[in-house]
DNA sequence: GGAATGATGTACT
DNA sequence: GTACATCATTCCG
């Protein structure tokens, strides 16, 4: 199923919760590597101190505040970088991060990426997922509609029925805890660690 | 198993 | 100087 305009319609969370089980895809010359994903946080505007967009633009999350359908990539704790899918609209501030994926083809090659032998703990976290895709800064601000970074929506005629998803507060902020802002697939092995 | 820690760019006090 | 949308490693018990 091609990505359109009308997936982005709606508010944050429900963009983000329909986010879970879309399929994120990166073409390099390295090969082509892709996931489903099944866990996601909303970053809002509005009330929203956790988000980067809280205390404005700046060079850093300019991104954010882009047109919707776009990536938001950013370099975190001097080493990571993590990301997010723009929910526009332009100028609003707001973007959904992809926390964890479910691998499906590539696997060698992530795996060659991180540096690691098992698929187990791939992409079950922000962090690890970027360095298994292969997903860097050079891709902040590209259309996730063309170009090497794609996103694929769910196929509903499809859709799994034990696909249960769950809310709970979001991962690593120290404000907005009370927010049930983060969704993630229930049952499912390849969500991020922390809970 | 869980807690503490180091790596360190960017933005802000 | 401090905090940060993180992760791997080390040190416990």
């Amino acid at each position: 199923m091609r990505l359109t305009k009308a997936f982005f319609d709606g508010t944050t969370e429900e963009i983000a919760r329909r986010l879970i089980g879309a399929m994120l895809v990166h073409e390099s010359e390295q090969g082509l590597t892709s996931g489903r994903i099944v866990e996601t946080e909303a970053y809002l505007a509005e009330a929203d101190p956790a988000s980067h967009s809280a205390r404005g633009q700046t060079p850093r999350n300019a991104a954010m505040f882009g047109r919707a359908g776009h990536a938001y990539v950013y370099f975190i704790y001097g080493m990571y970088e993590c990301m997010n899918v723009v929910t526009g609209p332009v100028g609003r501030g707001e973007a959904v991060l992809i926390r964890a994926l479910e691998p499906k083809e590539g696997v060698p090659l992530m795996l060659r990426r991180r540096g690691i032998d098992s698929v187990e703990n791939l992409c079950t976290g922000p962090g690890k997922l970027t360095i298994a895709m292969g997903i860097t800064r050079a891709l902040n601000g590209t259309s996730l509609f063309r170009g090497p970074l794609r996103l694929t929506p769910a196929d509903s005629s499809s859709a799994d029925p034990k696909m249960n998803i769950l809310a709970s507060a979001r991962v690593g902020v120290s404000t907005g805890q009370d927010l049930p802002l983060r969704f993630r697939l229930s049952e499912n092995r390849f969500v991020s660690r922390s809970q």
